[in-house]
DNA sequence: CCGATTACCTGCACGC
DNA sequence: TGCGTGCAGGTAATCG
């Protein structure tokens, strides 16, 4: 399920135990996920430290300390749990969830931190739409970075940058949002609760939101807020259910997260005295969710 | 420039 | 119990 806020929060959950840790040993346990893994991909990372932990959009970046970046991408059905060691003085048992399945583990990471704390990272990926590339300078002109569009974090998409973005768009604002080109990171979830959290509906066509009209101003506005806000919101609720997560199991990644729209064709529109119901339509042959009644 | 379709791959929910 | 179908949060290539 990652869309940027998931990924933002594998990312802090990686932090601790990567974030200055050593990679002791790197297992690639099978030749490619989506892509064949880089050249000599278990030689070059052997025995480097990681400086940092980045991400652009959904795309992590493990900065090495000879310069190295591996970028990740999660795919469809990717995820990294961590399993803890004790230290190498007191070594005791990894944590093991006998009810984690590891047929699908592809790539474990054994660190170690100058606590001398160990842990396995590892990372599963059932469907292997993601990858692992390398990236040898800035990773921000790495090609599968180059082109990615605006962060809707930050303050940085206002209505204004939107509108520009939409500007001239005959495409629906469903596909111009999903358009990694334009804003990165947004996905199909988060563009469906976006598009009813700002009264539009997915239909329109992402130009008309773009006019010089007072009217195509507060909705460019709207929008612009109605994005950050929702990515705001699932990352702080990542992070608060994630400490608990790692806790209990060890695994990072998804949390369960209440949505308005996806995923709840039939049911009432949330929107108070609304009194519509959520549809699901299709577009570029991908679901999307919203209410005809207060979306427009 | 646009959208629709296909592909990549496995798992799961569903109906029969 | 098994089998077929459709669907799933990702990106990218191709075709009209």
């Amino acid at each position: 399920m990652p869309e940027l806020p998931e990924v933002e929060t594998v990312r802090r959950g990686l932090q601790p135990a990567l974030e200055g840790a050593r990679l002791v040993a790197v297992e690639a346990r099978r030749p490619d996920l989506r892509f064949p893994f880089p050249e000599r991909f278990v030689e070059r990372l052997t025995g480097r430290t990681i400086t940092a932990l980045g991400r652009r959009a959904k795309y992590l970046t493990m900065h090495a300390d000879d310069g190295l970046v591996l970028i990740c991408h999660l795919g469809m059905s990717g995820s990294f749990r961590v399993e803890t060691a004790g230290t190498s003085e007191m070594p005791g048992e990894f944590h093991h969830q006998r009810s984690k399945n590891e047929t699908h583990d592809h790539v474990v990471f054994h660190t170690e931190l100058p606590t001398g704390e160990r842990s396995r990272i590892i990372f599963n990926d059932p469907r292997r739409f993601g990858f692992m590339l390398f990236s040898e300078g800035v990773p921000d002109e790495h090609p599968m970075l180059a082109g990615l569009g605006v962060e809707p974090t930050g303050n940085a998409l206002d209505g204004t940058l939107l509108a520009s973005l939409l500007e001239g768009r005959r495409s629906p604002l469903k596909a111009a949002l999903l358009d990694q080109r334009l804003i990165a990171g947004l996905g199909n979830i988060y563009v469906s609760e976006a598009l009813w959290r700002a009264g539009l509906s997915p239909l329109r066509e992402a130009g008309t939101i773009a006019k010089a009209s007072k009217k195509a101003r507060q909705q460019s506005d709207r929008l612009a807020g109605a994005i950050r806000t929702v990515i705001a919101d699932a990352i702080a609720a990542g992070g608060s259910s994630l400490r608990d997560h790692v806790r209990t199991d060890g695994s990072l990644g998804y949390f369960q997260h209440s949505f308005a729209v996806y995923d709840r064709e039939g049911e009432p529109c949330p929107t108070p005295g609304c009194g519509g119901h959520v549809e699901r339509i299709v577009q570029s042959g991908r679901s999307t969710f919203y209410c005809r009644a207060c979306q427009r």
